[in-house]
DNA sequence: TATATATATAGATAGTCATCAATATATAGG
DNA sequence: CCTATATATTGATGACTATCTATATATATA
């Protein structure tokens, strides 16, 4: 439990990772369009992309030439009700 | 803002300083009984709740010969509002 | 099929992190 | 003032991370 906890706490202890996240859950949803917004290359944003999925937090899927990317809102559920289970 | 939040989540992102602050959140509050707990040793040990306190997550004040341990829920709150933004 | 666009992979590198052993400091009690 | 307990500091080390450049792959379209 600890593992995947800390395994998704890993992968937003990234400040470019974090504004991915936020973009992703304001509706940006292509890395063509996101990269603009991040200050690195192509390459290392699609391994970021990659962390945040392995860790759950976003679903991607194949569209043509696209990788469209989403929020995983179960993920966050689950991750407030461990703050939640702190908290009292 | 980003800055902030990356640092709270690098000091979530270990599986140690997860356990410390579970422990913590459920009572206990003195390194002395948490060493037990965690297979790693003491200096290691402080290395760890340095960090947790520098994020904001706990609290610490020296007690005699104890450091004394407390969460700080008033950032477990921000934690959660962080999350809840990002879940519409 | 040739080209343009989006994404992925590989390999290298500088910096950061978790850990330890050894040692130091602080505090309470006899 | 001596001892025991709790905590802090220092310095070293192996592992991991974020980043880049160069290159490859995939897909749509002219």
């Amino acid at each position: 439990m600890e593992e995947k906890m800390s395994l998704i706490f890993k992968a937003l202890s990234d400040k470019n990772r974090l504004l991915l996240l936020e973009y992703i859950a304001k509706g940006e949803n292509c890395g063509c369009t996101l990269i603009d917004k991040l200050d690195v290359t192509q390459p290392t944003m699609t391994y970021h992309i990659n962390i945040l999925e392995e860790a759950g937090l976003i679903k991607s899927r194949k569209e043509g030439i696209w990788r469209k990317l989403e929020i995983n809102n179960k993920l966050l559920e689950e991750i407030i009700n461990f703050f939640n289970s702190l908290n009292k």
